[in-house]
DNA sequence: GTCTATAGGCTGATAGAC
DNA sequence: GTCTATCAGCCTATAGAC
């Protein structure tokens, strides 16, 4: 999870590859493509202006390339913890489980896909967007319909629609984090750690409880 | 709901006042504050650059006075439709029912609210937001609570968790969208409007259901 | 209230030395 | 690979005429 060591004897430059996209995925989900100039993504990975230049094209490419690296990452997550799920109820739980973990080991992700999307029209990240919903959206749409026809979920919600009200729950939590304390308390104090794990585990049994027949139909 | 008629004797520029504000709101949602240069805004306005600084300090109040007339706006919107709902399930309903009408009658309401959430550390609507918590959010997990303790809601889940998993699922919805047609179906076309009127039935089914009692336990 | 004209700073990007 | 030096353009904001 952390940087590894790089080689150090052919290209001693790696590194600086890493930091110029470590700096920039992190202060471009801080603030936005366009709020953030190069000098600072520069200062931040400790190199000069003109080596990500060397590196990117152009500010855009380089905001590209974060995309597509961090979406890579969180592909390849989810993907483990769904292989590991027995049945179509654990599954679900495994999903806001690993996105619990992806969320909160890197806070800035939410950020991140969210800006991609509201920008989306304007926007870069098509094809690596495919790739998610090939690799995990669909493939939790599958489960669910799977569930139903086994009769353990309720026949009556739409697959993709539950599946996408699932996954909405946490996502959202982290983006709207900082208002919480406000929404829910009056305070302008921000929830803390144990209360983002409380709400993963909620999610899980929210999703759960909607696919669940009732009892009074 | 469109722009009233406005006296037209002694403050004729009253129009020029709203006209900034409307390309204001459009703009910002599109784009993002720093992506927007006042000079745009001035523009689509139909009005000159300078007459803004007339009205607004400078583009972060003109930003803050956006934000501010559209939450008030949208406070009024949910506290009506809950003022109406006869019970527990009906107030839930209710509560996705005005969320998707806003929603769909000035699309780019979520993007606006979503970019303040995200940009929220550096932020300007703390007290626009308190206000919203007060009238709509913590009424909402109240109702959900009173309707645990008449036993028609499940007692295990938690009042706020429960209120924020039902009311994260429309805004997520159109801000995802754009990206929704490829995730469900990996093709680019986004989905039409009546799957968004299918979602906002859906987003009250599954709140209520993840409610109701379970057969299973 | 509304405009024209303009200042001054910052931004993305490149050329070229090492 | 990495840096220094530099430019042209755009952006926020103001002064002042009408």
């Amino acid at each position: 999870m952390t940087a590894p060591p790089v080689s150090t004897s052919p290209e001693p430059s790696a590194s600086s590859a890493h930091a110029i996209l470590d700096a920039a995925e992190q202060l471009f989900a801080a603030h936005g493509f366009t709020a953030v100039p190069i000098k600072e993504v520069a200062a931040k990975a400790g190199v000069n202006v003109a080596l990500i230049y060397y590196y990117h094209d152009s500010k855009e490419a380089l905001y590209r390339h974060v995309i597509e690296r961090f979406v890579g990452e969180l592909v390849r997550r989810v993907s483990a913890q769904l292989d590991a799920a027995p049945d179509a109820e654990q599954a679900i739980r495994a999903v806001t489980r690993a996105q619990f973990e992806m969320l909160s080991s890197k806070p800035h992700f939410p950020k991140l896909i969210v800006r991609e999307l509201v920008d989306y029209q304007a926007a870069h990240a098509v094809g690596v967007l495919r790739e998610l919903g090939a690799s995990l959206f669909r493939r939790l749409a599958g489960i669910i319909r799977e569930g139903q026809a086994r009769g353990t979920f309720r026949p009556d919600l739409d697959p993709n629609f539950a599946a996408f009200s699932t996954i909405a729950q946490l996502p959202y939590f982290f983006i709207a984090r900082p208002a919480l304390g406000v929404l829910a308390l009056g305070d302008a104090r921000p929830f803390d750690d144990s209360t983002a794990v409380d709400f993963a585990r909620h999610a899980g049994d929210f999703a759960v409880a909607a696919l669940r027949p009732t009892s009074t139909g």
